[in-house]
DNA sequence: GTATGCCGTGAATCAGGAG
DNA sequence: CCTCCTGATTCACGGCATA
């Protein structure tokens, strides 16, 4: 499914969007037309180092990443690594165009300053803060329990794609911040191979890229990975409606990768949409329940007394009845109301039964108590 | 207040302990004895276009940045800066010491690479998660609502100081995470000027310190901060039992440091006293219980789960299902473990109970205690 | 069905002393 | 430097079996 409006006069060839590449990034980067991609997320090798094996305190064995495409025999041949994947991965760049690296405190320093070295202008650094990380077995450091993103435009006088009232309302109404908590990929969403074992050692979670696809995208934008995996980028992209090229070197993951490719639905058009929402008072923010997956955009919700219905919106907020916002304004203005509590007055529906949202909220109140009410 | 054991005869000189040192802190470093400090905590300028009163190493001064080649230049010129100051700080370390650096992402990647360039064994990244930082007020990026620390020991090969049950402690009894969340330093911590302006633009809460030097130090080390500002690193080293060195080139700076070092005073003794980890108690061989009579040889003991037997033989070791060997070999053997702790998985009877061997190790530990008290 | 508990597992630079 | 040996050490969540 290429789209027209991609395949510029002045390209050398088409852009391959919504296709897997399989090779080397940099030479598959270096032959694709330079200036024709708006965002990359890339998640780099992280250069872990480990040395012998690692057991919890039951004695049971960690399965480490100890992936060849982990290894690097010194800084130096990472640094050349990393400078050569940035200068392509920038010449692809629109000149509006950013860039997203995710990494530890392995990688991440490097990838940083080589950022900066090139000419990259970083807006921000964010922390996605795990709410469930492996703990530190041995009691000789502090649990590993984050990981960093940077996020900057391809240069200081880029005029970057930033959607704040998005992720605004992502966040109920508060500014977003720089620092995101998030669950790792388990359950349900982490793939599995024919013999039931992870089929990706790192894979990310959709809620990590929702929000960087959300925040930093434009509905149709053009979105690159060069070290695809399993094509999580590539899955939030299609379900909001924006194009991907992934680029995988192993052949494994590019099948595990395109088989959940092509299971993946775009969100309709109104759900994507993204609106103004206003201020709100309550801690948990309602985007949640949309980036964990619990409601997916486009999903419909319904009042107490099941005489209003409305529609779920990739940043959090609702429209029904030509009214958008927030889950408490829209009830508020359906019933004609000063205030509304969104979260006991709209309900969605499982397997013919009405659920009020605020099981929702007290599911990831339980999932955040790990961070929030202590004294952290 | 000098004390003794840190004025060693090999020293050039005494340290100046609990002072403020004014002038350059590359220069005052390297007038210090060598490998003579604990910990380092350092809060460098974090980026020259602000500061603007960088100097390139001819001590020509680095001009405003404005373009691509000023800014690479300006990297570099900080870049050089970093490498210089962090040499004399790792020149100062003790062979265990350790160095702290707290930074943002217009410096914090720079440093971080120059730190395992120079050979530091990075133990975390550590992300301060402010509660209360200052909005994004243009809406053009997201609230910039962390700093980040870095944690590092002068070698891979340090035996780092690390004081794992303190801080789990602090965390009411989960181990410590890399995300801490602490408010910004304002209210009454907060130092102002005789024109009751804020004494110093980017001071650090005392909450932030505190972490930092009880999980990473013990009392009576030596803590030296180069940027020592208005000497939170040294308010917080005093309060706890820790001796200081602060370097500051402006004398402003020093005059309100002294000033409230001089109110600080040290929190007794009990206070500053925290939980020993297990490890750091003195070896009992099993040898000793039977020595003391406490087993007798040819005793049966039962495994955790009573699913083996192994019995006791006069020279401490035991034999339990043709395996012979110490306690803790015979458990792991019968377990098919690569390690197991004996003292806990082995158990004898007493009047139809089962009590495990680590409740004889306690009694000798006890009576030892009596002769050879060891220093907390 | 519901409540409870056990088991598995996640980007991890994860020991230190005696001989 | 090496080898050998003791023995300290985990949080959150999903899935599944049991009661």
């Amino acid at each position: 499914m290429t789209k027209t409006k991609d395949q510029r006069a002045d390209s050398v060839c088409p852009l391959p969007l919504n296709q897997i590449l399989g090779g080397d990034c940099i030479q598959i980067m270096n032959s694709l037309p330079a200036g024709s991609v708006d965002l990359i997320f890339a998640d780099p090798p992280y250069n872990l180092q480990l040395k012998g094996d690692l057991h919890r305190p039951d004695n049971s064995r960690v399965d480490a990443v100890d992936d060849h495409w982990d290894q690097f025999s010194s800084f130096a041949v990472y640094d050349a690594f990393t400078r050569d994947w940035l200068a392509a991965a920038r010449r692809l760049l629109k000149p509006d165009g950013a860039i997203w690296v995710i990494g530890s405190y392995h990688n991440i320093f490097r990838v940083g300053a080589e950022l900066q070295n090139q000419g990259f202008w970083i807006m921000n650094d964010v922390i996605w803060r795990k709410s469930n990380p492996m703990p530190n077995f041995r009691g000789k450091r502090l649990t590993n329990a984050h990981e960093t993103l940077i996020w900057a435009a391809k240069s200081e006088t880029s005029k970057y794609t930033f959607n704040y009232e998005a992720l605004k309302s992502l966040n109920e109404g508060i500014q977003m911040r720089s620092d995101w908590v998030l669950p790792i990929c388990n359950g349900g969403e982490r793939l599995k191979d024919a013999a039931g074992d992870k089929a990706h050692p790192t894979q990310k979670p959709e809620s990590l890229l929702h929000r960087v696809i959300v925040g930093t995208t434009s509905p149709g934008d053009v979105v690159l990975d060069p070290f695809f995996g399993t094509g999580t980028t590539g899955a939030v992209a299609k379900m909001l409606g924006r194009d991907y090229i992934g680029i995988e070197r192993e052949e494994a993951y590019r099948e595990v990768a395109a088989r959940r490719l092509s299971r993946v639905r775009r969100f309709d058009a109104d759900a994507i949409a993204t609106t103004r929402a206003k201020r709100a008072e309550i801690r948990i923010p309602f985007g949640q329940v949309i980036e964990r997956g619990m409601l997916r955009p486009g999903e419909e919700l319904f009042s107490l007394g099941n005489r209003h219905k409305a529609k779920v919106r990739a940043d959090g907020s609702l429209i029904g009845n030509d009214v958008k916002g927030s889950i408490h304004q829209v009830g508020a203005a359906l019933e004609g109301a000063p205030s509304c509590n969104g979260w006991t007055y709209w309900h969605f529906r499982r397997e013919g039964k009405m659920i009020p949202l605020d099981i929702l909220r007290q599911q990831i109140r339980a999932e955040m108590e790990g961070d929030a009410p202590r004294p952290n």
